[in-house]
DNA sequence: GTCAACAGTTCCAAATGTAAACTGTTTTGC
DNA sequence: GCAAAACAGTTTACATTTGGAACTGTTGAC
C-alpha cells in the first residue's frame, strides 16, 4: 500500500489503510479471539490466503498498527501484538459489528458481543481497551 | 458482490458489503456533502472511476443501502437516497473518521466534523440521523 | 533421527480496478 | 429551433490485486 494519499479526509485516510476485505478481520481475530500467530489467522472461517495474510501483516506493521516479534519461549514462533493505534480500532469493529448485526443475517451469539460493546458506550469500550493493553503489552 | 458469504460473523458480513476502498466514500459523500447524483460522486477528491462508481451504486441499491429514482423535475437526473440501513452507517463513518483523525495526518477542518460526532455519543449521532432521514425522504 | 509445526514465498490463473473514450438522451442558452 | 453542455452510464484495453496450491528452510517434539 505504497499508494500516495488521494485526500486528507480522515475517513479516506482510514480506508486507504484498513478499507479492504481482510485487514479488519485480522484485527478482529486479535481483539476478540486473542490470536497472535500466523497459523492462527490462517485458520479463520473466512479463509485468508497465506500470501494475502503475509502482505497485510507487513503493511500493518509498517503503519504502526501491530508489532512483530520472536517468541522467546519458542524459536519458530512469531508473536503479533496490537499497538495503541491498533487497539484504538476497537470502536470501528464495534460499530461495524453492530451494523452487520442489525442489517445482515448474522450469527446471534457473535452479534451479542459487538452489540453489547456498541451499546455500552464509552465505558464498555474503555474497559475492553484496558484489557487489550494488558494482553498485548510485552 | 454476488459472493457467497464466508461466515456469519457480523463484522465479516459488514466487510463483505462495505469493506473496500470506495463504498464508504460514496456513503460519506451522501452523508456529509449531501451528494445525490452520479456526476457529483465522480467529482470527489479521491477520483473514483465511473465504471467502479456504477458498479458500487448498483450493489448498494441491490443490498438496500440506497435507492435510485428519477428526478421528477429533471428528466435526465437520477436521485440516489439513503435508506435507513444506509443512514445507520453513520456510526461507522464517525468511528472511522475519528480513528483517521487521531492516527493519520488528516485535514484538521474535516477531522473536527467526525471528532465531534464521535465525541458527542449517541445523542449527536441520533440528531444527525434525524436530519438525514428528513433529507433523504421522498 | 524422523516427523510435524512454523512463518512465510513462489508461481500461475483469475478477478478486479483504472483511464479514457464513447453513447444516446435531454435540457439549456441563445 | 438549433448547437452545445449536462447527464448517467457503457465499453474497451490495460494494469494491479487477489486466490489457490505447492513448496522452502528451519526448529521443536517424541
Amino acid at each position: 500500500m505504497a499508494t500516495r494519499e488521494k485526500s486528507d479526509c480522515p475517513i479516506n485516510l482510514s480506508l486507504e489503510l484498513i478499507g479492504d476485505r481482510w485487514t479488519l478481520l485480522i484485527i478482529r481475530d486479535m481483539v476478540f479471539a486473542g490470536k497472535k500467530h500466523f497459523r492462527e489467522f490462517l485458520q479463520s472461517d473466512e479463509g485468508i490466503s497465506s500470501r494475502t495474510l503475509a502482505e497485510r501483516l507487513q503493511t500493518l506493521q509498517d503503519e504502526g498498527i501491530l508489532t512483530r516479534s520472536d517468541d522467546p519461549t519458542h524459536g519458530l514462533r512469531t508473536v503479533y501484538r496490537l499497538t495503541e493505534a491498533g487497539i484504538d480500532l476497537l470502536p470501528v469493529l464495534a460499530t461495524l459489528g453492530a451494523w452487520g448485526s442489525r442489517h445482515r443475517k448474522a450469527d446471534e451469539r457473535l452479534a451479542r458481543i459487538t452489540d453489547q460493546l456498541a451499546a455500552g458506550g464509552e465505558a464498555a469500550l474503555e474497559k475492553m481497551k484496558a484489557a487489550l493493553r494488558t494482553e498485548h503489552s510485552v
